[in-house]
RNA sequence: GCCGGCGUGGCGGAAUUGGCAGACGCGCCGGACUCAAAAUCCGGUGAUGGCGACAUCGUAUCGGUUCGACCCCGAUCGCCGGUACCA
């Protein structure tokens, strides 16, 4: 071992041997149970960044701890490699867009075996790549098959900076998720995928399944899908032939509705106003919603404006006679695209109704002397009693909802209705760089799917980058121009291609047998591998990514191909890495490089403090100071290690862990000896736990901090060489999962022929953590007021009774009249006194 | 607005779930080594009072439950995330 820890020659030395051992290289007949551990795979932007190196560290780590506890690990990489900055980049400087994401993944998948990482680089992937993206048009095929996928012309969102659709999910806060420009509206031909033919299964399931999930992302995943439960109820309108359908979630309210309103966009208006005296100022409150954008559309704060119609509607459960209205408040994408209005008992509907001075008719009664119900001053929208309700007066609210459903479905006059927010998903792009739709036009026979063995169609190579509104495979004749696969006839190709969520959606299927060009994967592979055990990414994708993710896996599972309908059995949220306060970006400029880091300390330090400095799942504050300690730290166990080495007479004869262990090497038992094992064996339990049960890697670190600490202290102590050569030896097996380079090089030294990875995890001797005593707090009150040694083992009534015997006990106890003692095991008596 | 989560030294964070608050690291202070510095090693470091063994206070704030509360309950304040006329 050399003098100084210099990692630069290291890393790379080791880095090379693994890639000629293959060490990495994960097969499918390995021996071991097997676990795939997977981590989000990155956009290939041709940098990585600190959340990458987060990220992949975190997996990393586990991955070689799993291997090293004899599990057989499936720990893939690939790249999301479709997308719009290559098109952008061909569009700006003329570059082919597969040219320029292959060099950018030449350039990260480089960077990536510069930090060391585990992966079976034998299974990457790229979705860009035909014989990828082919799976990616075979599994839209199957959707088409099933009758889940469909082209419906609506309004759909539309990023003018883009000139692309979104998907609802895709647009945040009105903004376009990629580019944060404000999204519009266009009413265009565009495909689907059924997701919400899935909605209750993926609701369902994520209470089922999902056991291994954090809360937040259920909820998150709950709220999206937006299950309400109510009742759809339909209207007549006077002198109208139709019925008007509402959906409310509150039909123990209905007595209550004072007024109807429709979404401007609604179906009926025209209908209702046309040649009326109305339709002139129809027409003119429709254009001026116009003029909103989504984003004032759809904010709260807007003042609520309506206009009444000149027409009524009758509740079919009094009679009522009700004005109704159109109303910049409703939506027509959500329900039926128009409610009854109770202002009484709903906010939005009591502040429209005072400013439109409509009655209020109150038809739950909280029950509260203080509130009067004539003269409400907001809208009452808790439990209480029915009343102005007719027969229903008296019941509990909630007791109501169900009777007045049950009464409505026997009526006739509507039926119970599930409504869910989840909207389906727009999956047509007007992109380049994307999965082509495999779908024809045919005049005769409409629109068809390429036949499956002609698959993948390729994306053609003669189009040209406008950069506007239309798909650039529009430029492409060779591309458009077809034949159709039923008729024969001439057809023409979509030329739209995918949403690359869709690549995203299936990707961690295709690792388990990323070769087979006959199938998408094969039965055996992929039964043999999924679900996947864990998966580590960023808690921006817990709804976009994880929703697709899961319907993709239940539908493929669905026609027989995924052998579960769950893709992630355990998933951890790495947090966001942030400085000073704020997430590293660069127009804030407080960028720090990866690259800058490995060259200045090594990717071990790099490794180690990005895990040393937060748990996995919070944000991690990066700090300067903070790695240059973590740096000394791998300094200070290299001397440590190599003078416990050399101590020990150096390498040869190698011996091997056990007799390390076990003892060949001369005994060791004194006092501080048997400290120093205790606290060998603590720590190999503590990391044990740490690392495999609670994904904690930063208390793992300071756990090995501590022992380093403890093995320094008993050498300047003159401790036995022997004894200190064994820990080193352990403490290197403990390391290796965080700073690999470094252990690997230690462990060579210490006569060890085969890589670190291959040697098993260390497991502690209970026998080592047995000790005759044990220190415990005395408590008076609940109070510390000093320390005790006591036999170890005792329970907590032997522990009571010991302590009254104790002299320090006593000494507290000077004229205290106590009322008990509480013993708590291996940690402390508390005595109660009165007074 | 609604739904979550969080609030602990100068800083990042521990306390494995009701049992010795502040592990580990950073920073700072002191000592050793050195002609000197760096590096390294050792020690100290929540606040207040005291030479001192020690005492009092202390986990956002106020209150409660308990022998015992950072942890459980109630209220308040602040920050972060999700979502938003979803009827």
């Amino acid at each position: 071992m050399n003098e100084k820890y210099e990692p630069k020659a290291i890393e790379t030395k080791w880095q090379e041997r693994w890639e000629a051992q293959k060490l990495f290289k994960t097969d499918n007949e390995g021996a071991g149970e097997a676990f795939y551990l997977l981590e989000m795979f990155p956009y290939p932007s041709g940098k990585l960044h600190m959340g990458h190196v987060r990220n992949y560290s975190i997996g990393d780590v586990a991955a070689r701890f799993l291997r090293m506890n004899g599990k057989n690990v499936l720990h893939p990489m690939g790249w999301d490699a479709f997308g719009l900055p290559a098109e952008n980049a061909a569009i700006k400087n003329g570059v082919r867009p597969d040219l320029w994401t292959h060099a950018n993944i030449d350039e990260m998948r480089a960077q990536l075996k510069t930090l060391g990482f585990s992966y079976d680089w034998d299974r990457e992937i790229a979705m860009c790549d035909p014989e990828v993206y082919r799976w990616t048009q075979w599994i839209f095929v199957q959707f088409f098959k099933a009758g889940l996928a469909y082209k419906k012309k609506n309004p759909v969102n539309w990023c003018p900076d883009c000139e692309t659709v979104l998907a609802n999910e895709q647009v945040v806060d009105g903004r376009c998720e990629r580019c944060g420009t404000e999204v519009g509206k266009r009413d265009l031909d565009q495909w689907y995928l059924a997701i919400t033919k899935y909605a209750q299964r993926l609701l369902d399931d994520i209470d089922a399944k999902l056991g291994g999930w954090p809360d937040n992302v259920k909820l998150m995943q709950k709220n999206w899908i937006g299950r309400s439960t109510g009742a759809e109820v339909d209207f007549p309108v006077e002198g109208f032939g139709e019925k008007l359908r509402i959906f409310t979630t509150r039909p123990d309210t209905l007595y209550g509705v004072t007024y109807m309103v429709l979404a401007p966009e609604h179906p009926f208006v025209g209908p209702l106003t046309d040649g009326t005296e109305y339709a002139p100022q129809v027409a003119v409150f429709k254009d001026k919603l116009q003029y909103l954008n989504d984003i004032d559309r759809a904010s709260t704060t807007l003042e609520k404006e309506g206009l009444f119609i000149g027409r009524y509607a009758v509740n079919p459960l009094n009679g009522a006679r009700v004005p109704i209205y159109i109303a910049n408040y409703v939506l027509m994408d959500y329900g039926t695209g128009a409610i009854m209005a109770v202002p009484a008992h709903d906010e939005r509907d009591f502040e429209f109704a005072r400013k439109y001075d409509l009655p209020v008719v109150p038809v739950v009664d909280p029950g509260n002397p203080e509130l009067d119900l004539n003269n409400l001053t907001a809208a009452f929208v808790a439990e209480g009693t029915m009343v102005n309700s007719g027969p229903f007066d008296g019941l509990n609210n909630k007791d109501a909802i169900r009777e007045i459903t049950a009464y409505v479905e026997k009526q006739g006059f509507g039926q119970a209705t599930v409504n869910f927010r989840l909207r389906d998903w727009l999956i047509s792009r007007q992109r380049y760089w994307g999965t082509p739709i495999p779908m024809i036009h045919c005049e005769t026979c409409g629109w068809v799917p390429e036949k499956e063995e002609n698959l993948p169609v390729l994306l053609p190579e003669d189009v040209q980058f406008t950069g506007k509104g239309q798909s650039p495979l529009t430029t492409s004749k060779s591309f458009r121009e077809t034949v159709c696969p039923v008729c024969g006839g001439p057809a023409e190709r979509e030329v739209d291609t995918m949403d690359t969520f869709l690549d995203s959606s299936w990707y961690f299927l295709r690792y388990t047998d990323a070769r087979n060009d006959e199938r998408i994967f094969s039965d055996a592979a992929v039964r043999k591998w999924m679900p996947v055990d864990q998966y580590i990414g960023g808690v921006e994708h817990a709804i976009l990514h994880l929703l697709y993710a899961r319907f993709f896996t239940k539908f493929l599972y669905d026609i027989g191909y995924a052998p579960t309908d769950e893709p992630f059995t355990n998933l951890l949220t790495q947090g966001m890495v942030i400085k000073d306060g704020k997430k590293m970006s660069k127009s804030i400029g407080n960028v720090v490089s990866p690259e800058e880091i490995i060259a200045k300390y090594g990717a071990d330090t790099a490794r180690l403090f990005i895990l040393f400095a937060s748990p996995p799942e919070k944000e991690l504050d990066w700090s300067d100071a903070g790695v240059e300690g973590s740096h000394r730290f791998l300094a200070r166990v290299w001397r440590l290690c190599k003078a416990a080495l050399d101590d020990a007479g150096g390498a040869s004869p190698a011996p091997t862990p056990a007799d390390c262990r076990g003892g060949i090497l001369p005994p060791a038992d004194d006092d501080a000896a048997r400290a120093l094992r205790f606290a060998l064996h603590a720590t190999i339990k503590k990391v044990t736990g740490d690392i495999g049960e609670r994904y904690q890697f930063n208390t793992a670190i300071s756990a090995i901090m501590e022992l380093v600490n403890a093995a320094y202290k008993y050498k300047e102590a003159d401790g036995n060489a022997a004894l200190l050569r064994e820990v080193c030896e352990t403490l290197i097996l403990l390391l290796a999962p965080f700073t690999p380079h470094l252990c690997e090089e230690m462990w060579e030294a210490y006569g060890h022929e085969e890589s670190v990875l291959l040697a098993a995890w260390p497991a502690y001797d209970p026998a080592a953590l047995e000790v005759d005593t044990q220190e415990i707090a005395l408590q008076v009150n609940g109070k510390v007021r000093g320390k005790a040694v006591v036999p170890a083992g005792l329970d907590a009534q032997a522990l009571a009774a010991h302590a009254q015997e104790l002299p320090e006990v006593r000494a507290l106890l000077e004229g205290k009249d106590v009322v008990k003692i509480v013993g708590v095991p291996g940690r402390l008596v508390n005595i109660v006194v009165k007074g």
